[in-house]
DNA sequence: AATAATTTTTAGACAAATCTAAAAAAAAGT
DNA sequence: ACTTTTTTTTAGATTTGTCTAAAAATTATT
């Protein structure tokens, strides 16, 4: 039986970054990679995840790193969901840039209304990616996941369009904005340099260089 | 020197119940009284009257009840705004019904961004009524009061319409609905009865009994 | 004005979420 | 396999906001 727990807001960022922390190492988060992602100490998260533990939002065994049970994982998508649905109307509606929703987000996801979201999202006309191309969660939990990479990976003169970023800092996001990069521009790769691996692209029509750290932050498709 | 001060959640909820307490008894609000409308115990409001005093958000003389200093009155005022900005959005954007909203709001107005709520000022059109008839400060805290009396003073035969509730409880919003009481519809005020007070009431086309105690939470003015 | 009732404050305790410092376990290096 | 290093946990302290119970101040009543 899965039912969502009230939980408090510490408790909800906790279970929100193990379910990020978690899609790239399924295996098991670690205590420290929690911390990191927290701002806190180990000490402290260890605490917490015997807390979460206790609440059946995860399984922890001492020493072992931790996983989100069924009930965590649908806390934690519910969680993502408010985040990105309220990003969508932060730029949508109210005319905010992609690099300012982030922080605005991280309060509005904890708001606890299941009415408000649903309103929300239908008032939104139920999108399906953030404004950073991330897939938004429907009320079930389920997400959409669409096949895309990285411009580090892509093939040499195909012709891609960016459909997301990886990395959502203000920092990155300025950065994509002053070299004209949004989501659905046009992309070709002409070349990567050995040296620092640097790639040379095809924007719209005009051609820039790109470092190796740019490229491994960038999403994106075929068209 | 006025500025606005971080506070917490709790702290926020102190300051705005003295605010609403104050319109009432602006010579001191009593320790009581907070403590009954945050549902909390005399000995935590007196600790908590300490600490916003130190904050510069409140004088406060031990056994002579508070009044807030200008900083809290700012900070007051800009908690309401955001409130009563919020249930317009909900009501207007989300099509929420006025019953809905309050709960909701009590927890988006603590969200923190001041361009979240200048942007959502916009959205909305700078609206002044909240879905109660309750007045928005603006983006300074100033305040457009309208001049509104009680159902209860009302003139008989005289044509007014609803301007607002004095009471905003789910089970006063939804009585009001149910008998087809809503802001902007005229009134006029028919009879008294001697023995409970209760008055007959003409309401468009149809005429009503509405009990004392709904004639002393419905604000109307002359039209 | 003296006493009673009420209101408010103080003192000490508690739960939540954090911290530091030290101990224990696991992983890495030789 | 045995150190060394890193990670994780434990133990105990701290802060915030709350509580109960008792003391102090104020207000109301006779």
């Amino acid at each position: 039986m899965i039912k969502v727990i009230i939980m408090t807001v510490s408790e909800e960022n906790y279970i929100k970054v193990i379910y990020h922390l978690s899609l790239v190492s399924p295996k098991g988060v670690n205590t420290n990679a929690i911390a990191g992602m927290l701002d806190t100490k180990a000490s402290s998260v260890t605490d917490m995840l015997k807390k979460l533990s206790e609440k059946d939002l995860l399984s922890y065994q001492k020493y072992q790193g931790v996983t989100l049970t069924e009930n965590g994982l649908l806390c934690a998508k519910m969680i993502v969901r408010k985040h990105r649905l309220w990003e969508v109307f932060l730029v949508e509606k109210l005319n905010f840039s992609w690099d300012e929703v982030h922080e605005i987000a991280e309060e509005l996801e904890h708001i606890r209304s299941e009415k408000l979201v649903d309103k929300l999202d239908e008032f939104l006309g139920f999108p399906t990616l953030d404004p950073h191309g991330d897939p938004i969660p429907n009320a079930n939990g389920e997400i959409k996941n669409i096949d895309k990479l990285l411009l580090s990976e892509a093939i040499f003169n195909q012709d891609y369009i960016c459909v997301g970023v990886k990395n959502s800092s203000v920092e990155f996001l300025q950065y994509l904005d002053k070299k004209n990069i949004f989501l659905g521009v046009p992309i070709k790769v002409i070349s990567s340099e050995k040296f620092d691996h640097s790639f040379t692209i095809n924007l719209n029509s005009e051609t820039i260089s790109i470092s190796n750290k740019i490229a491994e932050n960038l999403y994106i498709k075929l068209r």
